[in-house]
DNA sequence: CAAGATTGATCTGTCAATCTTC
DNA sequence: GAAGATTGACAGATCAATCTTG
């Protein structure tokens, strides 16, 4: 259904728009800043390090969880948060550089199977301890217990808020 | 100056790598989807309804923020957060669109101004009540003035860590 | 025909030159 | 020659088909 340029979803009906105030423009400044480099040096590190984006990483560490190391495409996109486009492109290139391969469910041949490979797991290894290396001295061991039990408090209210919105 | 696949700058000489234990984990995973989603989602928004990507409203914005509607690209880059190639291949774009136009600095031909046109400002007033609507959904209405101030400094001391980091 | 998955075209970002001005 | 900026080639992501299986 188009929207034409007046109709935005987000957009009260009224032309009053709350506008943030000092602190709270300020706090997102801050956090927004946060999150793009935090994620800019996460991956230069993986990508340094290990030859790995942060996909790549978390497509190996995800399929790692599984006990047959093993899930459907769609399950993996869903747990690496991305298409399964996007999924199915970088699975082909993985698949290239021998670190994952697919298969047909056999239970089900609609299905796509994504299996970590030996020389995949064995990636994964090499690469893990750098990064969470990174991710300790990056974030975790800044805070302490509970600030960190606080920070997931804070990602979850969001995580909430980003699931009803897109709902709509 | 490369580096051979055993020495990787942010793992310790010794074998031993301290492991996320379950809470660290929980809080990682969560902070980490959150952000992840707090992009696509912001993205999506502006993409749908003004047609710009995240970088592109906020190089509109932080030119509105200057009194003269200008920056340097090397400023504007550093602002945004992106690289000088990145943000001129994206200039050019918005050039191409009417929204921004360069010359070159009058006072020193080595730098370029980037200047926010008519449209440009036009765009980003048509754009920002959605954009900041969105935030508020998303975010910042979900927290109390003193839940954002801890956000913000949480957001802070994980910026001053990954200065630290880069810099090595 | 619906859901899962893939594909190809297009767009954007990155990296390594290259160009320009001082 | 160094800093700012641009460029072109390549890698990766998105979007809209398309294909396949049940």
């Amino acid at each position: 259904m188009a929207r034409t340029a007046g109709q935005r979803s987000t957009q009260r009906l009224t032309n009053s728009v709350r506008w943030l105030n000092h602190r709270e423009e300020a706090a997102w400044r801050a956090f927004a800043l946060a999150m793009a480099k935090l994620r800019d040096t996460l991956e230069s590190q993986l990508e340094r390090d290990a030859d790995l984006s942060f996909i790549e990483y978390h497509s190996l560490a995800r399929l790692s969880d599984e006990p047959d190391h093993t899930l459907r495409m769609s399950e993996l996109a869903a747990v690496t948060n991305a298409s399964l486009s996007r999924l199915s492109h970088l699975v082909s290139r993985m698949e290239a550089r021998g670190l994952i391969r697919r298969e047909p469910d056999p239970t089900d041949g609609r299905f796509t199977i994504a299996i970590l490979t030996n020389a995949g797991y064995t990636k994964l290894l090499e690469s893990a301890p750098g990064h969470v290396a990174t991710v300790r001295a990056l974030v975790i061991d800044e805070f302490s217990a509970a600030e960190l039990q606080e920070l997931r408090g804070f990602s979850e209210r969001m995580l909430a808020r980003i699931e009803t919105f897109t709902r709509d």
